[in-house]
DNA sequence: TTCGACATGTCCGAAAACGGCGAGCCACCA
DNA sequence: TGGTGGCTCGCCGTTTTCGGACATGTCGAA
């Protein structure tokens, strides 16, 4: 059978919808941690969930909280336990993910050399294209290795507006300061 | 993903051995009901299934006593709630074979024509034998349309040795009586 | 500088292979 | 003749296999 993320759902106890500024978010979670955090039709998002809709959900709740003050600029960070559910590589890549501090980037490469596999940076950008909880798991603070974008499960805007409120030192050229929410 | 049975274990929230006198069965129940039978090292017998070993499950102690008073001679039936995981095909299939009566055979074409698909015979042949529920889904009652035995998970010979013990009309040449248990 | 060729893990679609069949045909024999 | 046994071929759902395609980056050749 495949490792796809298309199993997540199957392991799921409870879900719950989530609004931020940047469209409304899909949180999921399995008995162990949160495993889902998907923008609304963003690429690979899971077809149906089969688990009650709980607005109750005590680490649900944690976590949409957590996103809200991040939202507001604070930088308090996320302390929610993550379940990710992916191959043993994806979930190499998206540990690494979590060592990215706020305020920083790192390149595709730059992971596939920390893994020591340095020549594996183009299955890193598919690993990472997989992340399955967004913001949260940051990958959008990777970029290519001259800075482009590249690329973002939920849509360029969606990367360029995150990185933006991290204050990044964002090599993302701006001709115009843009407002948090995308048109 | 592959609808195929090895997603079984995913969903087993227990499971259990029941010895027979034609060798052990691994038991192994979902939240909804019996999903597997399984003799020991037979043809499609899952990996490995990643639930806890309990025998004091209502529901699996349940089949097990059935299990025991049918090897008994008990014409008394079956009544565990079954989850049957599978294609939309394999579960027509198997639900046919839970229509045909103790002491009674069919062949693959009588499943297919019964299905609506005629032609489908051979079809049907590939999804008895992933019957994932040994015995209590009666798979060992279906014959070639001669009258063969033609082929059995776990074995030709435990196939006749559940016929006999059901008092068949059995199409099945004995040169001698045989015991139950298998040589 | 620019261009093309690779390496790498995983998913996805298409195509081929694989069976717990059965009908039809033919050879062979009382 | 009629009956039997072996062989071939079509049938169809599922599984397996295979070839690209990717949220890339390095290296060598022109």
């Amino acid at each position: 059978m495949s490792y796809a993320t298309s199993h997540i759902p199957l392991r799921c106890t409870a879900q719950m919808r989530y609004v931020s500024p940047l469209g409304s978010l899909l949180l999921a979670r399995t008995a162990d941690g949160l495993a889902g955090a998907w923008f609304e039709a963003q690429k690979h998002h899971p077809a149906a969930i089969d688990a009650p809709e709980r607005d109750d959900d005590a680490l649900l709740k944690r976590a949409a909280r957590q996103l809200g003050a991040y939202f507001e600029g604070s930088d308090a960070g996320f302390d929610v336990p993550l379940d990710l559910l992916g191959t043993p590589f994806q979930r190499a890549v998206w540990s690494e993910l979590l060592r990215i501090e706020r305020g920083a980037t790192c390149s595709y490469g730059d992971i596939a050399r920390k893994l020591g596999t340095p020549s594996a940076s183009r299955a890193v950008g598919a690993a990472v294209g997989r992340n399955p909880v967004s913001i949260i798991v940051p990958c959008h603070r990777v970029l290519g290795s001259g800075g482009a974008l590249t690329g973002y499960a939920g849509g360029l805007e969606r990367k360029t507006a995150l990185l933006r409120l991290e204050s990044a030192r964002a090599p993302v050229r701006q001709d115009r300061p843009a407002p948090l929410e995308m048109h």
